[in-house]
RNA sequence: GCGUCGAUGGUAGAGUGGUCAAAUACGACACGCUGUAAACGUGUUGCCUUCGGGCUUCGGGGGUUCGAAUCCCUCUCGACGCA
């Protein structure tokens, strides 16, 4: 993996650069679709593709739960199993530490509206014997699965080691994603956890990406063990000879500045090949989270926001050095109706959509907007039809990561306040 | 013509003297969703309201009762059976 700044923001941190992978180009900033069990929800790799995505993300628990990361490997790796040529991502589980964690049952999501921070102090006292299906020890988390019940215990090193199983270009270290409800006590020990924790995934990474070499140089005569991915090729050649997986690490620290910088301290100062940036967030600290990070973190490493965002969330981010983003949203919220338009989302299943016959958005060149009407959407979701969720889909993906590329453009361009500017004011009513 | 059963809110369908403005489901309407336990979830869904409550509803009409969606009479409509 090499990473390249193009052009840099002027006075802020925002750049424009390429990260290149065995499995392609990555123009970034860039958006990134979520496909956590490698499937982008109600799409076709095709269709990824076609509405401008360079690069997804998989995720490394559910995977590993289903259909299991050995299957995979046995597959020819996530690229081949899935059928996607370009690069791809492994969120490692550290999520699901906190989503069936400490937020499982719970009104907690990854942004917190919840802006007092006394409101966010008390709760966990009581909170011991609430039901959950992740806990955190020291050594690891041990999840129960929500598919069948059963105990499955993750650390840092079985996190890493079912990613490279998966052979993903660029694979994340095992970190704790905490709740924003939790005290500073809890918060401060949960960061050195999450530090410890980095050092061995890293550690980890570093052993296996040693073993697959030797692996691979004997592998010309010898077949190699389940652990390394065999059989999987891009344009003749043997996956492994042009290509290990990157490995990220996440800084945490809530949304305390302390944490945050004493975190990018941190994890910047370990050898990564770049940085996640992690947590759960008020929306309105967000972008002074990101600052207070990319502030600290190497300059030369790329940065990935991880699970951000909205529209108006891309903007501040960006302009703070970030590079990368991964997001649900997109696709979750056209699943349920809710379409982007440069004026903020509508509901297409509002009666006013019943008999609208133009497009979901003027001037949008996606392939729904191209084909499609806003009547024939909302009728698809009103009769529950399956490709309502592939047309909102393509819709939503094709808006966010486009957006995301014309903001790319800007930097390049020398005008991204002017578009940034332009955009909000349209987009936040 | 005789007999039996039935008629409940947009739909289906509970309820068979007070705890009923009436379960539940669907539909409708609105909102929410940020590293996906999510093609999901929440709220509203007779009218009015100063949100305390008030008012009119269970095919139509009449009656019994302190009180009726629930019991009786009658009419209308429907299903089935017998002629």
């Amino acid at each position: 993996m090499y990473f390249k700044i193009e052009k840099k923001l002027e006075n802020s941190l925002g750049r424009a650069g390429i990260l290149k992978t065995a499995h392609g180009d990555i123009q970034t900033p860039a958006f990134v679709p979520v496909g956590t069990k490698a499937s982008v929800k109600a799409l076709t790799p095709e269709q990824v593709l076609d509405l401008g995505a360079e690069v997804i993300l998989a995720n490394t628990y559910h995977l590993y739960l289903q259909p299991s990361d050995e299957l995979v490997a046995k597959a020819g790796g996530l690229h081949k199993f899935m059928n996607w040529s370009g690069p791809i991502m492994t969120d490692s589980g550290g999520f699901q530490v906190f989503s069936l964690g400490a937020a499982y049952g719970k009104e907690i999501s990854k942004i917190t509206k919840i802006t007092n921070p006394s409101f966010l102090i008390p709760e966990r006292f009581d909170d011991n014997d609430a039901p959950r299906l992740a806990k955190v020890g020291q050594d690891g988390v041990s999840f129960k699965s929500h598919l069948d019940g059963s105990i499955h215990y993750i650390t840092p090193e079985k996190s890493i080691q079912i990613q490279h199983n998966l052979g993903a270009d660029i694979i994340f270290a095992f970190d704790e994603c905490i709740s924003p409800t939790e005290d500073l006590k809890y918060q401060e020990e949960a960061l050195e956890r999450t530090h410890r924790w980095a050092e061995r995934s890293l550690m980890e990474h570093q052993r296996l990406s040693a073993e697959e070499k030797v692996s691979l140089a004997g592998s010309l005569s010898t077949p190699t063990g389940v652990a390394l991915p065999l059989g999987s090729s891009v344009k003749g050649t043997s996956r492994n000879e042009t290509f290990s997986s990157a490995l990220f690490g996440i800084v945490q620290g809530g949304r305390d500045e302390n944490l945050r910088k004493k975190s990018a301290e941190f994890i910047g100062g370990l050898d990564f090949d770049g940085y996640g940036i992690g947590g759960s967030f008020a929306k309105e600290d967000m972008t002074s989270a990101v600052k207070w990070v990319n502030e600290i973190l190497p300059e030369k490493k790329p940065r990935h926001l991880l699970g951000i965002g909205e529209p108006e969330d891309l903007f501040g981010a960006i302009e703070n050095g970030v590079d990368l983003f991964d997001c649900v949203a997109p696709t979750r919220i056209a699943r349920n109706g809710s379409l982007y338009t440069k004026n903020g989302k509508i509901n297409i299943m509002n009666a006013k959509y019943r008999e609208d016959f133009s497009r979901i958005e003027d001037n949008c060149e996606c392939y729904t907007c191209m084909k499609y009407t806003r009547a024939y959407v909302a009728h698809l979701f009103h009769g529950k039809e399956m490709l309502a969720a592939t047309l909102a889909s393509i819709h939503n993906l094709f808006f966010i990561v486009n957006l995301v590329k014309k903001i790319r453009q800007s930097i390049l361009d020398d005008n991204f306040f002017e578009f940034k500017e332009e955009f909000l004011k349209n987009y936040i009513k």
